[in-house]
DNA sequence: CACAATAGTGTGTATATGCACTATTGGCCG
DNA sequence: CGGCCAATAGTGCATATACACACTATTGTG
């Protein structure tokens, strides 16, 4: 990658070789790939398990609730659980107010959920290691510090 | 976001609310969407404008080339390349072994590319002063690290 | 109760992403 | 010289992403 070609310590990030937003966009490709081929025959994508963790932890969510916590487009999420609802691993059940419903994990998703975690976690901890559990929370929280302060 | 919700100081990196893979997609939707709201009255989106920088830069290379530099799939780029050919920024020229082409940015490509810099150093500029440049080096140099260990 | 305002959801369009597969072509070798 | 082969480029499929718009249901107000 272009950053490798920089050989001083500091970049210029004045530099488009160094855009942040493409930089990041990078990194969350490569690690996407890492992602799905280290998990794969789960048949769980990455937007797939944020998905059901959430579902897990909150037991039902509206669509709107759900999207704000993962933060994603609401309509994106409402395509990304086409396949989730197919393979019979969410369902969307009763109403409430306006059009709302309730999205919760059937047994199925559940299992599938519970059989993925232990392989997820191997995965984390790959790619924690390469820098440091200290070092990534550093990472982790300064990025999301600044993504929030740029978006408001 | 899920990781605004722990106060503590060390994130349990065992949770998959702290999934890196995740987390680092969701901060790459939130920088592209910064980029795009601050950029949209150029017309180029966050895959475009590395495409062009990277052609200005070399001043022509194949296909082949342009996906390995940029680091994304070349079928990405082929696609990718559809709406800047349209668009008449790029054009793609003579042949050589096997099915190889050159590709080069036009006089509208440069002198659009020429138009957009300048505000772009402003919005990265925004993004370099939520964590200063010093962190910013830092953070986009491990991560590169890690996702090169990670995927190899 | 009718109706406007509001909130929630779904769809059309356009781009992005990558794997598996196909197509093309220049050059080498028999 | 002609066919094979390796290198390069393009397509089909499935999913991801988000904006603009349409649709549906609830609720507040007169």
């Amino acid at each position: 990658m272009h950053i490798h070609t920089i050989v001083t310590k500091e970049l210029s990030l004045d530099s488009m070789e160094n855009c942040v937003c493409f930089n990041l966009r990078w990194v969350s490709r490569a690690f996407s790939q890492y992602f799905v081929s280290a998990l794969n025959h789960h048949g769980l994508l990455p937007t797939q398990t944020p998905i059901l963790a959430a579902l897990a932890a909150k037991q039902e969510a509206s669509m709107a609730d759900l999207s704000d916590w993962l933060g994603m487009d609401r309509t994106t999420l409402v395509r990304n659980l086409g396949p989730l609802k197919r393979d019979g691993l969410v369902r969307a059940t009763g109403q409430g107010r306006g059009n709302k419903g309730s999205l919760a994990l059937t047994p199925k998703g559940h299992s599938a959920l519970e059989k993925f975690i232990p392989d997820w976690r191997v995965a984390q901890q790959n790619i924690v290691k390469t820098l440091g559990a200290k070092r990534w929370t550093q990472i982790l929280q300064d990025l999301e510090r600044a993504a929030l302060a740029v978006n408001n």
